[in-house]
DNA sequence: TAGCCTTTGTCAAGGCTTTGTCTATGATTT
DNA sequence: AAATCATAGACAAAGCCTTGACAAAGGCTA
């Protein structure tokens, strides 16, 4: 059941004045909302593309050239709106920083040590793009470029903590919107123990959470009987654990084994993350998988939706 | 035996008048309270959904449209606030001020691992609490009591665990919202190497927030060096530190020796954390402070603006 | 540079509905 | 008797709708 917004409730959302917005519609059609005797109603769609109205208006067009483009074409222009300079030299020819010219701002942010400015400026990339854009297109490459940048030396683990710190605030926010859905199915994240990195898990909880799922998000460096005791009280259909790679030592291995052999047998384990590979070594246990990365970690959600609706439909 | 409340206590504790509560009810059948030979008796769970209408209101919604919403619709409704950098709502202003919340429902929903019921929940005590109190009367609490349960083998780690991850989540996402002031006073927190506790210099960083000071958070686990050399770059008034008892090593010794050496003389490092004062012996830097708690942390806030405003009027 | 046309945000008038508040009247308790 | 709560009706303020108009700003031509 989509939120719907009267107007007023818009105009305090997006910061368009009443007026303009009514004017919009009648001029252009920019944005077509429901109708009720009490007057319009718009869902979120149509907020989210006012948004990108605006946002294209900043970039120096003019409402009347993009009230009629397409959402995706809206979409394409919000994110080309930057300090023209940049963005154009990048889209002919590739930066030696980055593929991806909009995070400029971001780097740059990171750059100062503004984290108010790497909040707004991943608050508006969250709203530009759908959450598992957000990740592949903005956060991970912004991490890798971070991890590199502090490996050449320009950067300072500073500079990526605050960044983490920013990701993992904005990540657990997406998450926290799941809503309360009753029959779906439950998944539940967890990294072993010893393993702190978060990440991965976390991307992947929102992932699940856009896909429906209802997520139990158990953090961090968690030992397997406590993982074990924690499916037993929440039953979830999927089990996920993030293993980086220079954390596959012989412990981890031992819990994922601990993990394999207790689980209850209804309960699928996935595995993510760079390590995942090097601890499935000789297990036998159906349901077990590894996932190669988090486009792999999607498709398996839809996989495990269709088998699951198939089972219903039985 | 759950509290009841006659109607003009209602009145009094949401701030909506007497005839209005009655103009709903007979209207739209907006909340059904109890009704007795003496008049009607709302229980918690009508006025949380008085409370949950109003912010519905104030975000420009018709009551018409909403006050036949479910409960967790509203909640849904309330926390969909999008951060269009514009749109900010006052400051949670002074509210309605009851006395100590129920948590039960909140640690109902972490006894059973329910992640979903933690977020909402801890999103209706956000909005019904100003942030201090958020701290002080919901969160701790909740941890202690989780601690508490743990030690005694009644919760597992993981609950411990789910609920921080829920808590970083909140607070996290509360930090977001700061307002880019420009000539605000800037305050940056860090925990030192070896320390991995987040949640003391998080909700100090959320209080920092709500005193309208620019912060930024370098998250825990930063060594030394890191976090002079980030000090180097932003320029801090403050560098905030937060050390637990059980990390008060010599190694987080010399980071906070180093620091107090190191940092420029204009910034002053505060130490939290029940650590704090273990650390700080021998130590002769002027501007130099231990934090008893966070309360202590909130009295140093408003000394520092007021030497500062005293300064700036000089 | 001046002049003209177009775009666009904002405002006003007139008509409808929604909604907070007020009034009147009665019942019950202190 | 005073206070509190109830119901039901009334009403004015506010919100939303449409149409039309206007002024500032931007761009284009001469």
């Amino acid at each position: 059941m989509p939120a719907q917004y009267p107007i007023r409730a818009v105009a305090k959302l997006t910061g368009i004045a009443v007026d303009t917005l009514r004017a919009w519609e009648r001029r252009y059609g920019a944005v077509k909302p429901a109708r009720t005797p009490r007057g319009r109603l718009y869902n979120e769609a149509d907020v989210r593309r006012l948004i990108l109205l605006q946002t294209a208006l900043e970039g120096g067009h003019a409402i009347g050239q993009v009230a009629t483009l397409s959402d995706a074409e809206l979409q394409q222009l919000a994110l080309a709106r930057f300090p023209s300079g940049r963005a154009y030299r990048a889209a002919s020819e590739p930066g030696p920083r980055t593929e991806f010219p909009e995070l400029s701002a971001l780097l740059d942010a990171i750059e100062s040590f503004d984290s108010p400015a790497i909040n707004a400026e991943l608050g508006r990339l969250a709203l530009l793009l759908s959450p598992s854009e957000l990740v592949h297109k903005a956060v991970l490459p912004v991490m890798r470029l971070t991890g590199e940048n502090w490996e050449n030396g320009t950067y300072q683990v500073a500079q990526e903590h605050m960044f983490s710190a920013c990701v993992r605030s904005l990540l657990g926010g997406l998450i926290r919107l799941q809503r309360p859905g009753n029959g779906a199915a439950r998944l539940m994240l967890a990294t072993p123990s010893g393993e702190l990195h978060e990440f991965g898990i976390l991307a992947a909880a929102m992932l699940a959470v856009e896909h429906d799922f209802q997520v139990t998000y158990l953090g961090p460096n968690l030992p397997a009987p406590d993982i074990i005791s924690a499916a037993g009280k929440c039953a979830p259909h999927v089990v996920v654990l993030g293993i980086m790679k220079t954390n596959a030592t012989p412990l981890v291995r031992q819990d994922v084994d601990l993990l394999a052999l207790k689980l209850p047998l209804a309960t699928e384990l996935w595995l993510g993350g760079s390590g995942a590979a090097d601890v499935v070594s000789g297990m036998a246990r159906s349901g077990t998988f590894v996932l190669e990365d988090l486009v792999d970690f999607a498709r398996h959600l839809t996989r495990w939706k269709t088998v699951r609706s198939r089972e219903a439909g039985l």
